[in-house]
DNA sequence: TGAGGCATGTAAGAAGTTACATGATTTG
DNA sequence: CAAATCATGTAACTTCTTACATGCCTCA
């Protein structure tokens, strides 16, 4: 139910409503921690509720709900975080894709390779420009600090994924070294 | 249906069973691609024959069926690899955690971080073998190639996760600056 | 022959997706 | 007032998990 938790960890900075909630899984989890629609929010919130980890603290105009985390929510969150798994779960499709590069011929594979570098790329970027951010604050107090130090996982695992495709097109290139000679079999 | 085409690329390699195909997954997509069970693996072979994807080329000595890559699975694998996809679908429990580590108390936060660096130190080591041994090949066909570039992401991955954590300890530290002195409360 | 691992499967339920639906507010 | 966007929700379906079930094969 790691949803539930990832819920629990964003109200646990402050109270939400769904809408908020959707926004902030899309902007700061969804591209390397966890993926969620709002069809799935909505209804997952409503079951804490139920569950007394989370609890109205307002209603809004159009039916708007801002949940707070509870006591018993936080004690949720935290058993949870402690709880060491027997085996780490990880589902990412761009990962399998490129896992499974090795499929295609090399001439399928390289265009991939390279839009996986171009995105990687995109993304060093962004997230150079939000640690940016944190790191002009002067105190560096400790949420900013906390949201410093998680801008910069997302970095070097994108910095990773790039040097990484940069270097695999340039295998890729060593695999072919002469494209153009005539193959007898 | 990400899992129906991990599973069309490993068969792609070669004829499997649903045994080996479960083996394969955990050995080599689980830790940093794709995740999945037996429970899930034997029900969607299952499903792929009857969608002419697959189909069984052997039947051994306690029902034991091999299955075997067909044209048309060939084409949808390479149909599913070229379709970009509109968002990168992601959901991995162990980054989720790091994500999560700012709701915690230093004192919380600093075991399971060394525990995820403890983590990633120990699968850098086994990929760095697997590295040398593609390494050490003399010829580097195509395929012992692809395996090694295929190593080489997960290695780059699982080093940025430990140098981040090792990063990260130190970052917590900084936080709190006197660590040993005498405590009052 | 019994214990343990090999190998395959199913059933019930939880988690997640896709598509549809609806009313409120803002903007032109 | 029409169109776009905000904000919330539901229904049907697919995917995935947990737990259970079973028979084979090997080794002592």
């Amino acid at each position: 139910m790691s949803l539930r938790h990832a819920l629990l960890g964003l109200l646990h900075e402050g109270p939400a409503s769904g809408y908020e909630l959707t926004k902030q899984v899309e902007q700061t989890l969804e591209r390397s921690a966890w993926h969620a629609r709002h069809s799935q929010i909505y209804p997952e919130l409503t079951k804490m509720a139920d569950a007394g980890l989370v609890e109205v603290v307002e209603e809004g105009p159009r039916g708007r709900r801002t949940y707070a985390i509870t006591e018993a929510g936080r004690v949720a969150l935290r058993d949870w975080m402690m709880a060491t798994p027997a085996e780490p779960q990880v589902r990412s499709e761009p990962l399998l894709r490129m896992f499974l590069l090795s499929t295609l011929d090399p001439s399928d594979a390289r265009p991939l390779l390279q839009a996986h570098a171009d995105e990687a790329a995109a993304e060093v970027s962004r997230l150079e420009q939000v640690v940016a951010y944190y790191e002009a604050e002067q105190p560096l107090e400790r949420k900013r600090l906390n949201n410093r130090i998680l801008a910069e996982i997302g970095l070097r695992q994108e910095q990773a994924s790039y040097d990484w495709a940069v270097w695999a097109l340039s295998e890729l290139d060593s695999q072919k070294p002469a494209p153009s000679t005539v193959d007898g079999g």
